[in-house]
DNA sequence: AGTTATTATCGTATATTTGCGATATAGGAT
DNA sequence: ATCCTATATCGCAAATATACGATAATAACT
């Protein structure tokens, strides 16, 4: 069992859950709170920054780069990291847009 | 190996990955959006609703109200869940001023 | 008390994630 | 060519997540 049923929801469902999995680990927000702050930088400045191997920093960097939330330029013997502005601001705005909806306030306190 | 590091990040940064996991699955941004357009339901009804088993949305449900995302109440046999606007409001705060932060552009793409 | 309906929990199987060391790969320097 | 540095990938171990059927728990109704 534990066949992943993600493929019977909605693209859309399925966008939103993908995008906040790829934010659902402190490592990745704490790289990309730093990607925000330095604007850019090398996969190593990433592993000072954290108190995670080389290999695990590599593979955190891996997922947020398969979400699309980041790039990597080759530079020379080192890669350069930096946030994609472009899906950056899409996932914000598609996340932003489910979490603002409201419900109307239900009766008792449910 | 593998003990999780999450101890070792901010607060702030665990809080958001803690809430973006609770969004990282498709069938609970569907319940979500189910209990935002029912405004409050039964269990069942979001067993009805997804294609999942009755235990696997009980399980689902429970990761949300671990979270604080919803609630649930009881009455008689039944459990009446809804969101919980206190909390599902604070999490969109937390959650969309982490998004909007903006990096400024970094020189080449990268 | 017995029955039915609803939901939670347990046990279990499988998949995925997290983490690290070791190794491979690629680019620059000597 | 060789060495050094930086990064990615592999292989593995442990932890967690996903899913379901079976069972327990709870409440209402006879």
């Amino acid at each position: 069992m534990a066949i992943t049923k993600v493929s019977e929801f909605s693209s859309k469902e399925r966008k939103i859950a993908m995008l906040c999995k790829a934010l659902a680990h402190p490592a990745r927000i704490a790289i990309i709170n730093f990607l925000i702050k330095k604007r850019e930088c090398f996969c190593g400045d990433v592993v000072n920054e954290l108190p995670l191997s080389q290999s695990t920093v590599s593979q955190h960097l891996k997922e947020l780069k398969n979400a699309g939330l980041i790039v990597g330029d080759i530079d020379g013997p080192r890669v350069c990291y930096c946030i994609d502005q472009q899906t950056w601001n899409e996932a914000g705005a598609i996340i932003n847009l489910f979490l603002s909806q409201k419900s109307k306030q239900a009766v008792k306190p449910c």
